[in-house]
DNA sequence: AATGAATGAGGATTCATTCAT
DNA sequence: CATGAATGAATCCTCATTCAT
């Protein structure tokens, strides 16, 4: 009933949100996660420190937040994939494209993933969309060797070659902005799993 | 003053280095680089605070002390590999071979790096030949496409990829104290490898 | 604006008034007085946290007001007592019946008191009502010691025992909720000070 | 071995630790408990502020020290009562005199016990003998009723209105500092209390 | 060299209070 | 008046580092 709240209160406090997200961001890329603390995020807005806890309890949050509002785009970007792959050159393809869309939309996200896994498993957490199926992955490989699509290799093994490989590629990709670039790394990529599970 | 007691005195700071070192290595690999603080390395030692800093001055010290000390062991491994290579399976092959041998005989090393790329990269620690060599990888790899022994790869990311496997099939045999796999996993990068190149 | 609204708006003032202050009573006898804070009585309420300071200052204010709320009734209460004691039991009599005709009816405050003297001494909160008529029982006694009605006490340690006597045993009532044994608590004490004062 | 710690050094940091609970107590009898904040104990040593956590956690805990500090005093009072009473002026002699020794001697921190009750209960600290013995009492009272030494009053009130007129009697002398006063004290307790229970 | 108590800078967090809407 | 976001002072606490012994 009282709940009139003028249309520049709400702008306001959603500009700060994001102005701290973005600030986390830009620290969390620059320091690490576990080397930034919550004043270098709030530092870096120009708020006070107080105002940091109006939004988030931890720096960790300030992640997830920073995930959780990309999610939209993530959502839609992983719909383009996970088609109904037919054969081995195609289940990597299928895997491969909507990662790196996500790369190239999300760079700094992308990056702060790739370099704090550590942090990321210490803090378990929770960005099923952001990295790779693995566990699919091994099922699908199994089902694949069973049938004889793809020789017999060890499934372990494979399963962390195969998301390093990416991944690997996806920070080479970042790192040196070759941002033109983006269908050569995705090739690169389905091209060298693609040689590596032939006989 | 007395020079005879000199011997056992530097026994004695001999053994409280290694202490410090040893500690320091076992709660790098159970906290995490930056997570980890003077005082747990210290009290894992049961030295006094201030000892620790008529040796070191800082925690990275120690890890880079940790370095030195295996550098004559990593000497003597790098030393089998480096052969000259005759063709392209050889070449991989003296890259992985020593590369191994070090993850076997210093899994904590090995494992502590891995997982902690980002303090690694942060505070700059030199660390020569943990690495692999990146550098001299790339100018062999041009050299070979020029003379058509391995067909016109991408060279920033081929050299992305290529450590990258290697060290991520050493984390799956670290972790899973796949201790008597050593073969199986040289192995598995090595044929990986090689048939990622063929064309 | 209006006067019209007047009556409305005054009505609502009211209402937030009194909700802040049963929202402090209960949140006190809950935490205490220096473990409760602003912003539990107002979240307590639903009102937003701004609005607690048109009514009160401090959360001290909020005790006060609820005493003063409660000031008329306890009028009422101790209007009843008073009378002219025509001896000893009489004026123990006197004083032990108004204060548990308060307990009884306002035991919150009364806990409220009781368990915070501490906090209700610092803050010099005044409640003279609520308190047992020390500086007038010291003179009446004075005077029935002259005058040779009770014994010769030392008057300071039989005050501070009178009224710690009669709280000890209203706490006792209102924590085992005994709310149907007034009589019998009012007896008790009447029976123990009187008894207490026979040569 | 290396454990040749100088007599000097370990003086000065029971002089520390001294400092820090006489300030503790200091603070504790001027503003209460719970106002009462680690840095204003800290600030009123002149020690920083980590210094503190070298010897204690918490404020509590200075407390907890204060008091077991005090305990072998205490023990040597308790020891002189608790003698076997055989008759209830005996009886309630021997619980009013350790009690009062203690409070002549440590009045200080009875001063903070019985004006912070509350916060001494919140924060459960033990005080086993610094409390009155009520259970006891109670048993030994429906004993004495059994056999007819007191008339049969309700335990429960009796009970509270005994420790509470004891405690009444103590604030008393301490606040007043009527320190020759120790047995003038004693005498009205017992008096006020023996001659209540007569019939 | 070893010790470990003292230090104080710095980070996390809470809370009373203000003020634009 | 009601609102509730912003503020920043104040607290708690940890830690690297120093230094007298």
């Amino acid at each position: 009933m009282n709940k009139i709240t003028t249309g520049k209160r709400e702008a306001n406090k959603e500009i700060n949100r994001i102005k701290i997200i973005e600030s986390g961001i830009e620290i969390f890329s620059k320091k690490g996660i576990s080397e930034t603390t919550v004043r270098d995020i709030i530092r870096n807005t120009g708020l006070a420190s107080g105002t940091f806890y109006n939004y988030f309890k931890t720096k960790e949050e300030v992640l997830i937040a920073a995930i959780d509002d990309a999610a939209y785009d993530l959502g839609k970007i992983l719909e383009k994939g996970r088609k109904k792959a037919s054969n081995i050159e195609e289940f990597i393809e299928f895997q491969v494209d909507p990662f790196f869309e996500m790369v190239s939309e999300l760079p700094e996200l992308f990056f702060i993933f790739s370099t704090n896994l550590e942090a990321v498993d210490r803090f378990t957490i929770q960005t099923p969309q952001m990295t790779l199926a693995i566990e699919d992955l091994k099922k699908d490989l199994e089902l694949a060797i069973k049938n004889k699509i793809i020789p017999d290799v060890d499934i372990d093994y494979f399963s962390a070659v195969f998301s390093s490989t990416i991944e690997a590629v996806a920070i080479e990709y970042v790192k040196n902005n070759k941002k033109t670039d983006l269908e050569n790394a995705k090739a690169f990529c389905v091209n060298f799993l693609v040689k590596s599970l032939r006989n």
